[in-house]
DNA sequence: GACAAGACTGTTATAATGTAACATCCATAA
DNA sequence: TTATGGATGTTACATTATAACAGTCTTGTC
């Protein structure tokens, strides 16, 4: 079972609760907080928050998935899993809560060099910004 | 009036609770959260998280303070006054629990950039970069 | 197959963080 | 003076996250 490796498949093989949180993530059109998922996943039997929050982790972990520190909320990650050497950053609209991910290895070696310059050894970075989207602005 | 520009002076007339949070956060050698500011400020009478929480909203709208998204949790502006039109970063350090901050107008504008050219209007910017300060890597 | 090791699960209870709502007070400026 | 907007104090509540513990499934190894 799960040998299916299309675009956006995880590199790893999850487990039963994983994948269901990850599949809630993925069909979402924004950030989820874990209780929503965990809300829209009664249906399939979990009942308790850790059950949620434990998948996070772990999809975290892999980057099959983000957290958005200044959300509380979750996102799939849009390209199939994140490599952590290079920094990803996310464009959050305001308006309409739509959230876009954008990865770039100068911006993460930029950020590591001004680290550095401090004697800082940068492990992983947060990276958002917060506006209002093209969509949005058109309106 | 308020034409006072000392190096970490407000620029505005603080309440007495929002003075009282800001002298608690500029005593602390760490990010504090909103709980632990809370507890220490009892003994001058301070009861609910609300109060808090109103003068931290405040403190963080004029800059005197900024909040650590990933961290849920509060430091004093080493600036004294952090304006917005440029991007604050921070190094936090897992280690220890330090926080530095830096202010970079040229990072500001290439985050800036970056949004643009999505077609997103960038309004603030959360930046955190976690890793290890030189005091704890030396050891 | 047997079995140990490690990851994952289910569950209950609780901790930590953050807000809604409402009445009141106080400074400021017209 | 008086209206206005901000700040306050308070209770109650909502949201987000973890501790602790016992049980189960998977995987690699012998």
């Amino acid at each position: 079972m799960s040998d299916d490796r299309h675009a956006h498949a995880p590199i790893q093989k999850l487990t039963r609760n994983q994948s269901l949180v990850l599949g809630e993530l993925r069909g979402a059109e924004r950030p989820m907080s874990a209780y929503a998922i965990l809300d829209r996943l009664r249906a399939e039997g979990l009942k308790a928050p850790l059950q949620v929050y434990r998948a996070l982790d772990k999809l975290v972990a892999i980057g099959s998935a983000h957290r958005l520190e200044s959300l509380n909320a979750f996102v799939a990650c849009s390209h199939g899993g994140c490599s952590d050497h290079s920094a990803t950053g996310f464009l959050i609209c305001e308006t309409c809560g739509s959230v876009a991910e954008f990865e770039d290895e100068d911006l993460s070696d930029d950020l590591t060099r001004r680290g550095e310059a401090k004697g800082f050894a940068v492990r992983r970075a947060n990276i958002e910004l917060i506006g209002m989207c093209s969509i949005c602005n058109a309106a």
